[in-house]
DNA sequence: CTGAAAGCGCTAACAA
DNA sequence: TTGTTAGCGCTTTCAG
């Protein structure tokens, strides 16, 4: 069992109290400064440490924070990932993270498990799947600092960090249109989500400026956010089976745009060819792909970042009742190959 | 401030001593059956939770362990750390991951930043610096209990989990010499590592087989593992710069490998006609790189799963003195077009 | 300027 | 079967 001094340790061997020693390493004023010398001295010799479990229970704090997504093996998440652990490495706070793999249920006992693990505050992006959101609004109420992120959710009013979706989808749609693809598919998350809601709505007023017409058919949803082992699989086998075969597609997550290349090549489908391409992922190698990826890329790193300042300022807060803030970050959109058009050629 | 109820509580509430609802919560057999009803019906009413922090300060163990790796956004590593995670979540360990950018000074801090969390055990792949191992024998001597995966380290006697860095690195540098290729260059890490060394051993003995007389120009380290700027660059340069340039390339880690392409095609060199690639790497997209990559596969996932219950194991173990495992798991080695004999075309 | 003592939430001797 | 008490490592009144 590996075993580190305590502050009673220092205590006996340099004939001091407790307190004394607390107080001295803490630097408190009212201690004499050569009793301070001894001790950080001698504390410095035998490389003490103090106990932060000791120090939690105290504070009332786990200085731990809670993270929940759908996958941490996402190129967004895991780069949001990074951001959060980097501000709160820097702040002294844990990060526990749980994914929920889209489901509902799991991201209810995901939330149990935090809040067994007393978290500090909840960093929050929503599974697929849930519909039901009144424990978050409880869990708010009853003074767990959270922040929402990415798949926000409108009815609770908190911290929130997302991206303008109406904006990116309805420029990643304009993008193909002007390229000149006119049958343009969209093959979505569920529409629980509410960046579901808002891409496709992004997604509808480009085809609306441009004068085309929706049609119903060309839109797929993958209510798993393409977990399922076939869901996109047969997403896209439905469209290739329509009459009026799309001769696009704009997809809308990390794992259903990089996923449709894979199966799309072992139908046959030629992209951009037969079939354009352009989509969101966070993928570093969208670039290097065969044909490489039209995408639309979200600063994933700093929307991390800023959700979890926002969460620790939150947490740190003395007054309880607080100014909610909302942020919307810019996207990016990259057009390549897999969206190019195929008159030019 | 989010508080939930606690053994006290529920003690005042009930009328009864903090001890009765303690055990009877822990389902000790010296309770009545009709108090055991009592309590546990009001715990789930009122939704308790024990303090995990309480009880580690009483059971002194943390229930976290300390994990080191260079980085989290590779593949290999990401992988790792999720069966880590899956292994350290149903046996109630948080899990702290540090990155050290292939610095012996941030290992060094990081370890640090570790202990004075007091980490139950550590998970640790050694940066591409480190030379210096004593801190991490020194540690061991003190009973912490440590796990080396992928970068093991020689000279501590402990717990390793790795794969067979000489099988993998022979059979990618044959596969390369097989299918034409005589010039193979090879791109490693820091020599400071035993999988480097190990590695370049493999491909000599290729080499050696095949009756290929070692060119030490061919032979090139990034001492960072890639994640300076312009490492990697330079080292291909240099490679490309040689009056009796190569034909292929056999790389040994995630980052060089996938790396690689980007650099070549700005180079305007063609792979694989013009110098083919076959290296370490974990991406899942491998196959949908053009051209689609050659690779060595390492179980991760898995790899990080037994790494963790070897630790775990071996912080519930009751003696402190034990038979440490070596664990070297199998890799595979998929063969794509990168290292498609130019030939054959 | 320093020490004694209480208490954070919980468990486990020890009593009853 | 239940209660009392001490103690995990630390901070913080309250005394001195």
């Amino acid at each position: 069992m590996f075993q580190s001094y305590t502050i009673k340790d220092i205590a006996k061997a340099l004939g001091l109290s407790t307190s004394t020693i607390s107080r001295a390493l803490s630097g408190s004023y009212k201690i004499g400064a050569n009793t301070v010398k001894l001790v950080t001295e001698y504390a410095e010799k035998v490389n003490y440490r103090p106990n932060p479990i000791a120090l939690s229970l105290k504070a009332h704090k786990s200085h731990s924070i809670g993270v929940v997504v759908c996958e941490v093996a996402n190129n967004y998440f895991s780069q949001a990932i990074n951001g959060i652990e980097s501000v709160a490495y820097n702040s002294g706070y844990h990060v526990i993270i749980t994914q929920t793999h889209e489901s509902a249920a799991r991201e209810q006992v995901n939330i149990e498990h935090l809040l067994s693990r007393h978290v500090d505050g909840l960093l929050v992006s929503l599974s697929a799947e849930t519909t039901d959101v009144s424990f978050y609004q409880e869990l708010k109420e009853k003074g767990l600092p959270i922040v929402f992120f990415d798949r926000i959710v409108p009815g609770i009013d908190t911290h929130k960090v997302y991206i303008d979706n109406f904006k990116a989808a309805f420029d990643a749609t304009e993008l193909l249109i002007n390229n000149g693809f006119k049958k343009i598919a969209h093959i979505t998350n569920s529409s629980n989500l509410l960046i579901s809601r808002e891409r496709l709505n992004g997604y509808l007023a480009a085809l609306e400026k441009h004068q085309i017409t929706f049609d119903q058919d060309y839109l797929v949803y993958c209510d798993h956010g393409g977990m399922l082992i076939h869901e996109l699989e047969t997403a896209i086998d439905e469209l290739l089976a329509l009459p009026n075969r799309p001769d696009a597609l704009f997809t809308t997550n990390d794992r259903i745009t990089t996923g449709c290349l894979p199966i799309l090549k072992k139908r046959g489908i030629k992209v951009p060819d037969d079939m354009a391409l352009a989509g969101f992922t966070n993928s570093d190698f969208a670039e290097w792909f065969a044909p490489s990826l039209t995408v639309v890329r979200q600063p994933a790193f700093e929307m991390g970042k800023l959700a979890t300042e926002i969460l620790i300022k939150s947490i740190e807060s003395k007054r309880p009742i607080e100014e909610y803030t909302t942020h919307q970050f810019e996207t990016e959109l990259i057009s390549r190959s897999s969206s190019a058009s195929a008159i030019a050629f």
